[in-house]
DNA sequence: AAAGGTTGCAACCGCTGGTCT
DNA sequence: CAGACCAGCGGTTGCAACCTT
């Protein structure tokens, strides 16, 4: 201890996480959740920092996290998500299950903002002068500056915009498609539920504490709701896939509150 | 085969907002 | 009410793998 009567700094290790320390955090969270990150670190014998384990638990070891490349579908969520609500990406998050903030914000800079640029040529014309001058910077997420930001959801907004319909199912039919194969989809598992991006339950409060469990419909931001559906028909269609893709959660979230949830997602995983 | 360039992704950093004391 | 603490978010960086010359 110090004169102060903190605990002398450890060490803490950065950079690339060992097997090791994966399987560390991995037990200790599924055995005794998070309740608070800074003590985790401590608790579970890792020299990181709270903060550095909340994000490899969030990003990679949480269970039920997709990984590989992204379904047509995805991208197609993505672009229509991130023209209503520009770099969001934890917003967008909710929306594919799964799938994390990072992934998504990866992915954009590194793939979808570059197949635009390359499927745009005729915007030379009118953007020309922003378009050539900072795509470079652009493309190698350049520092933050307004401009690029607006050019960010100017981009998103066009490509989405130039979709041709058909490549965007209608309501109708997505509809269609729902009842038409609700009986075909395939079950998740409750860890996967759990951990799979949820948009009417805050998920990562319910791991510790069971009280956020029964939120319901009324979480979402309704302004949030109201600007998509105004702004894009298709847009619907991403919040009906979300949902259809987990229809049950309350009957999961009371699964959850019952406390079967650890056990269930031990014998699933690990 | 090797050097240099590019890409993809994991992780870090700094800021913000909420909660607690 | 103010300050401390914490979680969450978005921007940025570092580096390994891959590609090109």
């Amino acid at each position: 201890m110090t004169k102060s009567g903190e605990r002398p700094k450890q060490r803490q290790r950065k950079g690339l996480w060992s097997p090791e320390e994966d399987q560390k955090l991995k037990s200790f969270i599924l055995s005794h959740g998070h309740a608070c990150w800074t003590t985790v670190p401590i608790l579970s014998g890792l020299q990181r920092n709270g903060k550095s384990c909340r994000l490899r638990w969030i990003n990679y070891l949480r269970p039920g996290l997709k990984r590989g490349t992204f379904s047509a579908e995805e991208e197609e969520t993505i672009l229509t998500l991130h023209s209503s609500l520009g770099n969001k990406w934890s917003r967008i998050a909710k929306y594919l299950p799964g799938r994390t903030d990072n992934e998504i914000k990866n992915y954009w800079h590194s793939y979808l903002k570059k197949r635009w640029l390359k499927s745009q040529p005729q915007h030379k014309t009118q953007r020309s002068d922003l378009l050539t001058e900072s795509s470079s910077s652009l493309l190698s997420c350049g520092k933050r500056n307004p401009e690029t930001e607006t050019l960010d959801h100017v981009i998103s907004f066009q490509k989405f915009a130039e979709k041709p319909s058909s490549s965007s199912p209608s309501q109708e039919s997505n509809r269609n498609m729902i009842t038409n194969n609700i009986n075909n989809l395939p079950k998740l598992f409750f860890s996967e539920w759990i951990s799979s991006t949820n948009p009417y339950i805050d998920y990562s409060s319910a791991f510790t504490d069971s009280k956020h469990i029964n939120q319901s419909q009324d979480q979402i931001d309704e302004e949030e709701l109201i600007m998509i559906n105004n702004n894009y028909s298709s847009l619907e269609d991403v919040m009906l896939r979300t949902e259809f893709l987990q229809p049950d959660h309350h009957e999961y979230a009371n699964y959850y509150s019952s406390g079967d949830f650890f056990i269930n997602s031990n014998q699933n995983y690990f």
